[in-house]
DNA sequence: TAAGGTACTCACCTTTTGGTAAGTTATAGG
DNA sequence: CCTATAACTTACCAAAAGGTGAGTACCTTA
């Protein structure tokens, strides 16, 4: 029996690699890992991500730019990923308020790994819904 | 006043490129992608395709390694990955019954992006969630 | 005087997600 | 004949996620 599932036509040494501690593909329940991976590919939080990897902006404009999204859920995903030391928060005491929120240098390691993922989905969405019958 | 977010550190040209559609960080609300993108980043669908990254395996092999996954949420997340074509099931019709599943080309091209991510965050976890006060 | 702008919070309710425990199938082994 | 096994499905319930609409603060402009 195939002890490998990969295509014959990819060569090996293609696979990427996970880290020793997921060396069989497993997280343990309790694993930290978990709680981030659930805060980075929470329903708003790619989308918020990814629209500030395109440069600061104000609270207004994510709420533009994440089409959809309420009031309530920018408040707590932009409250999640600023804990998460992704996100930079900059409110200036002036009337009306203004506030620029912005990506860390954490974030913006992170936004590189996203905007490859986002992509790809971007790309094979049209596809992958059609085939469906 | 800046028009970018960047550490100032890294050059522009270090910047992940969204593509056309997506130019201003934005998914329109009923694209596609978000679809596509909400299946693969749910709670369980992340874990069994970097499981799945490691090799074909077998239902019971899966529902170890994702530790933690009830039997429901391990049918329901294989089914809509098998219905998004990244997930493969060949069942053999012997009693007791055995069903391998693996990737297919899609998904495996997928999980060349996950596996990074994953990564990342298993790498971040403890610092993300020890620098809260 | 009144309305508008910005960045929120709060209370309430609905929808979605997920867990638990039981049942199913057909055969092989004791 | 009873039990175990693998891969499920189903019904029911609890929890979490998310939406709605209102309220708040303070100053500016009409």
């Amino acid at each position: 029996m195939e002890t490998t599932a990969w295509p014959a036509s990819l060569p090996a040494d293609l696979r990427a690699h996970l880290p020793e501690g997921l060396a069989d593909g497993v997280f343990p329940a309790g694993c930290p890992s978990r709680t981030v991976l659930d805060h980075i590919t929470s329903k708003w939080g790619v989308l918020i991500l990814l629209a500030l990897s395109e440069g600061e902006q104000r609270w207004s404009e994510l709420r533009r730019r994440a089409e959809g999204i309420s009031e309530k859920m920018l408040a707590q995903t932009l409250k999640t990923l600023e804990r998460d030391g992704l996100v930079l928060r900059k409110a200036q005491a002036v009337i009306p308020p203004r506030v620029d929120y912005s990506l860390t240098e954490r974030g913006y390691e992170l936004s590189g790994l996203l905007v490859p993922l986002v992509t790809w989905a971007y790309n094979n969405a049209d596809e992958i819904l059609n085939g469906q019958r």
